[in-house]
RNA sequence: GGCGACUUAGCCAAGUGGUAAGGCAGCGGUCUGCAAAACCGCGAUCCCGGGUUCGAUUCCCGGAGUCGCCUCCA
């Protein structure tokens, strides 16, 4: 029953034990709102949302800490090209990202802290590092000096010192001018007063270097070492391998303990990115008609976490038919409430279902294949109950595995309940039809089948009668 | 150039030293007035070549291909 989890430091699936006895600390770095989250960083969103989750269901207490980075280099361009403040300019999509979270049901983190707030504790971090010799102040601009930090590079295993710098054809030369070495980054980077982006500092105006924040915001709201620290593999270098530079340089205390890296999204077989133009929004796929709860079922279960997963629109169908069954067979035991059926084969098939589910998810979030668990469950119980072996118990039984998978799953039951209402035509057309089927005018009633499928509404016959659902 | 990951049926994708989950799509049935939902049946020499082993898809070596990171990145 205890969790394992790969941590990207030591490369390895470890035993998780929290730092102090049934508590957990879990840092996720957040977004940076110069435009809508496209899917692939939704992605990694889940893959944290699935890990917190699945903590709480074990009974520890989690407290989720989520940065929202609000001032970094393309905001500043963007926010003045558009004559807007940060704050103006950012708002807009800080809302958007609530909202993305919220459609795909992600459990909010306890705080949202931004960096704009934490321009103090940021300053007293750079003067800690400043102070033992870690950093230096350089034309207005503080640097972290990395020779003084002999384990830089222990997270990502990269030998700094042979690095080919500008390898990636991203970097202007200019910018380390001011620079010892070359790999040093900036913690403060030198600005001018009134400037858009601006504060004040004992070392000249400027503004914070993105790496600082994280290390800032994690250790004033879980400690000076904590639990889990997630993010996407992009941020393994530089963004990780700095905070822990900084982190630990700081306090001479281990940063975090487990490090966990969600993979990329994948669209035609390369990464999903705002510069490469190949994004998508969950704005645009609910556009195209696509319900949210199957693209966080798509995301979540089509591939590991760790593992790359290749978005395809045409995938989401697949994924819809899916979430479907499931809520569909998680409705069917609700009304299976109450029938004699006998007891019950179901109730065991239930408890087997849940313990695999579980098993598969104690192991490093194996997800994918927990889905298959219950898919099993479900095949089996629609053949129990289409077969009538199946009673309160089993219904029972079947419905709280479900309940409990959904915990971590988190798209069933949101989709079996979701807001199943009839317009006042819509009702009506349903009872002509029956009417109509009653006497025996199929012609009739197969007509306003197919009318009142596109509206949207399936219309199934059962041997308890008519029913309706959302398709 | 350095480091790392991946390669399993039409598609997506699990997994194991003893001949391979699940889903979608497809085909054939059952049920239904017809549908829908559901159920049953049908599909894989696990990238290639060596090696270790009684036995490898799974471990090791080599090769091919794809992808990621190497200071914007989730």
């Amino acid at each position: 029953m205890t969790q394992r989890i790969y941590n990207s430091m030591s490369e390895r699936v470890e035993e998780f034990t929290p730092l102090e006895p049934g508590r957990v600390g879990m840092y996720t770095c957040g977004p940076t709102v110069h435009d809508r989250a496209q899917i692939g960083n939704l992605r990694t969103f889940l893959a944290e949302d699935l890990l917190r989750r699945q903590l709480e269901y074990q009974g520890l207490e989690v407290t989720q800490v989520m940065n929202i980075t609000d001032v970094d280099d393309k905001i500043i361009t963007k926010a003045r090209a558009a004559g807007q403040s940060l704050e103006e300019f950012t708002a807009p999509y800080v809302a958007a990202f609530f909202r993305d979270l919220e459609l795909l049901a992600v459990e909010p983190a306890a705080v949202y802290p931004r960096a704009t707030q934490y321009i103090p504790q940021m300053l007293q971090l750079v003067q800690r590092l400043l102070d033992n010799g870690s950093a230096y102040v350089s034309e207005g601009s503080v640097y972290f000096r990395i020779s003084s930090f002999p384990a830089y590079g222990k997270l990502t295993h990269l030998d700094t010192a042979g690095l080919r710098s500008g390898a990636s054809g991203r970097v202007d030369a200019d910018e380390y001018e001011a620079k010892e070495q070359v790999r040093d980054f900036a913690l403060w980077k030198a600005g001018e007063p009134g400037d858009l982006a601006s504060w004040p500092s004992p070392y000249g105006w400027g503004r914070p270097g993105w790496h600082l924040e994280c290390s800032a915001m994690s250790m004033d709201r879980l400690g000076e070492t904590f639990d889990i620290h997630c993010g996407g593999v992009d941020n393994k270098f530089p963004h990780h391998e700095n905070e822990i530079a900084q982190s630990e340089a700081a306090t001479g205390k281990q940063f975090v303990r487990y490090w966990v890296h969600a993979e990329h999204l994948l669209v035609g077989g390369v990464k999903m990115a705002k510069s490469l133009g190949n994004f998508i929004t969950l704005e645009t796929l609910m556009e195209h008609g696509h319900d949210p709860m199957a693209v966080r079922f798509l995301l979540l279960t089509g591939a590991h976490y760790r593992h790359k997963l290749q978005f395809q629109e045409e995938l989401l169908e697949a994924a819809e038919r899916d979430v479907s069954r499931l809520a569909t067979f998680w409705r069917r035991c609700l009304e299976s409430e109450g029938l004699p059926g006998e007891s019950d084969e179901l109730v065991g098939l239930a408890t087997t279902g849940l313990e695999r589910f579980d098993r598969a998810m104690e192991d490093d979030l194996r997800l994918p294949d927990a889905v298959a668990a219950l898919f099993d469950l479900v095949r089996e119980g629609n053949r129990l109950m289409d077969a009538g072996r199946v009673g309160v118990d089993g219904a029972r039984a079947a419905l709280a595995a479900l309940a409990a998978a959904d915990r971590r799953l988190g798209v069933i039951e949101r989709r079996a309940l979701r807001a199943d209402f009839l317009s006042p035509e819509e009702k009506a057309l349903l009872e002509r039809r029956e009417a109509a089927r009653r006497a025996r005018d199929f012609a009739l009633s197969d007509q306003l089948r197919d009318q009142l499928l596109g509206m949207g509404i399936q219309v199934e016959d059962t041997k308890a009668g008519t029913r309706w659902r959302r398709a």
